[in-house]
DNA sequence: GCAATGACGCTCT
DNA sequence: CAGAGCGCCATTG
């Protein structure tokens, strides 16, 4: 489990880029690594994050802005806990995309700002 | 090599 | 707004 790391590779690389206190969700990273539609992909890359991965994986949340992991889980806390130390700010166990949601270069398409 | 599973997304009910 | 169904691809048994 080392070589065709290119797809994970391209995926930590985008999810390395996210700023701190934004967040992204699995189809944004699956879109800007190269694979559109793929979030399933960008899942199971993160799935298989090393502890020592220097991959912000926290800043990567579902569609719903909300954490895939399970509530009860050690990670989802601190996922949740680490962001909210970045100043995201949650609603309901979700995270407040409109405010949130990592806005790259170019990615602009068309919104009036919310 | 086939079948089942999985840190998801979108549409319909 | 919540729940269920279908699609897409890679990893594992």
């Amino acid at each position: 489990m080392k070589e065709r790391e290119t797809r994970r590779g391209r995926i930590y690389a985008v999810i390395r880029r996210i700023p701190r206190g934004r967040v992204a969700t699995y189809g944004q990273v699956a879109l800007f690594a190269g694979l559109p539609g793929q979030a399933r992909l960008v899942g199971y890359a993160l799935a298989a994050l090393d502890v020592d991965s220097d991959v912000p994986w926290h800043r990567v949340v579902n569609a719903r802005g909300a954490i895939s992991l399970p509530p009860q889980g050690h990670s989802a806390r601190m996922q949740r806990a680490r962001l909210e130390a970045e100043g995201v700010v949650f609603e309901s166990d979700r995270v407040v995309l409109a405010r949130h949601r990592w806005r790259p270069r170019g990615s602009s398409r068309g919104i009036s700002g919310r």
